[in-house]
DNA sequence: GTCTATACCCCGATAGAC
DNA sequence: GTCTATCGGGGTATAGAC
C-alpha cells in the first residue's frame, strides 16, 4: 500500500536488528507451516517478545510477511540479474532459467516463502513485473518470428514454478535436469 | 483424509440440496473473495442458515472447501478428458491444452477456486495427479526421444496455469492465442 | 434428521501503562 | 521499546430444540 516510511538510515541500531530477527524468524515460520500456519504469536515467540511487540515495528502482520517476501526475492533477483548480465545476450534466457531455478534448489526456504507470497493477496504484484524482464532477456537473445514474447515469458515463468513446486513435493525431483529440459525446449523454440 | 462416508444415494433430499447450495455458495465467495476471506459465517449467511448447520452438513471448513473444489475439478476433468478421447491420439497434447485453457477462459469463478485450492494446503493433491495423466497422453502421441515426459508435463501444466493466471490479472489478455503459442511449442518439442 | 444457541480458544489489532 | 488488557471475528465443539 504504502511505500517505506522512512530510509534504512534513519532507523535505530536495535530496530535493525530487531527487523531483521523478526524477519528471518518469518521466513522459516512461512517455510515450515506456510502463511496460514504463521501467526503473530508464533513470530514473537521465536523473537522472544510478544505480539504487540512486534506490531510496534510493523503495523500489520501483512507488511511483516512483505517484508519478508521483499528480502528474500532481493536475493533472488540479485543473483539471477548477476548471472544473466555475465552471460553473452544469446545464452540470457538459458542463465535466466539456470540460476532462477539453481538459486531455488539451494535455498528451499526461501522457495515457500516465495510461492506462498505468489497467490495471498499481498501478491499485488502486478504479473508484469514478472514476465516482462523475462521478455527483454528473450528480445536480447536475437529476433524471434514466431513467438508472442510475453506469452512466452509468461510460460517460462509457470514452467519454472512449476518445477520448482515440483521439488517441494519430491525432494529427490532432479530440477537441474528438468531445467536444463525448459533450456533445451526455450532454445528450440527461440531458433524455430 | 478419510473417503466419504456415505454414498451419494444414501443422502437425504434435504441434505444433497443443502450439500449443492453450499457448495454454490462457497464458489462463489472463494472466487470473490479469495480462501481467506471466505468465512464460514459468510457461507452460511449466503445459505440462510448458521454457521453451526454448516458444520452439520460438512465437517469442518476445509471439508466445505474441499468439496467445492472437487465439484469444479469435476467438471474440468469430464471436459478435458472428453476432448482428449475425441482426437486422434497424435493431437491429444493440443487438445488437452486447448480444452483445459478454454474451460478455465469460459468459467473464470471456476479458475480462481482450482487456483487457490492448488497453494492452500488442503491441496494434499500428489502433483503426480496432475502431471501423470498428461505425460501418458504425450506418449500415445508418439515416440519422443529427447524429453522426460514427466518434466515436460509439469512444464506444460506449469505454463497452462500460468497463462489461465495472466487473464485473471488482466481480462483482456489473449489466452486463446497464448494456447496456440502453447501447442505450437509442444508440438515442434514432440517432434524435434 | 435438521438445525439454533452458546461457549471456547486463537487470531490480528488497538489503547494505554510502565 | 515493550508490556498487559481488551476487542471483534474467526473456526470448532457440544447441548439440545424441533
Amino acid at each position: 500500500m504504502s511505500r517505506r516510511e522512512r530510509a534504512e538510515s534513519e532507523l535505530t541500531l536495535t530496530e535493525r536488528a530487531r527487523r531483521r530477527q523478526l524477519i528471518e524468524a518469518t521466513v522459516e515460520l512461512v517455510a515450515e507451516h506456510g502463511y496460514a500456519g504463521t501467526s503473530l504469536a508464533r513470530i514473537a515467540e521465536r523473537a522472544g517478545i510478544t505480539k504487540a511487540a512486534v506490531l510496534y515495528h510493523f503495523p500489520s502482520k501483512d507488511a511483516v510477511v512483505r517484508a519478508a517476501h521483499e528480502h528474500v526475492l532481493t536475493a533472488l533477483v540479485a543473483e539471477v540479474a548477476t548471472a544473466v548480465e555475465a552471460a553473452e545476450p544469446a545464452r540470457g534466457p538459458a542463465a535466466y532459467i539456470r540460476s532462477m531455478i539453481g538459486h531455488l534448489r539451494e535455498h528451499p526456504r526461501h522457495t515457500r516463502m516465495i510461492t506462498e507470497a505468489m497467490t495471498n493477496d499481498a501478491a499485488k504484484h502486478e504479473s508484469a513485473e514478472r514476465w516482462r524482464p523475462l521478455a527483454q532477456i528473450l528480445e536480447a537473445a536475437g529476433p524471434n518470428p514466431r513467438a508472442d514474447l510475453r506469452t512466452l515469458a509468461i510460460i517460462i515463468s509457470g514452467g519454472i514454478d512449476a518445477i520448482v513446486a515440483e521439488q517441494l513435493g519430491d525432494p529427490a525431483y532432479d530440477t537441474a535436469a528438468a531445467a536444463e529440459q525448459l533450456v533445451a525446449l526455450v532454445e528450440t523454440e527461440l531458433s524455430s
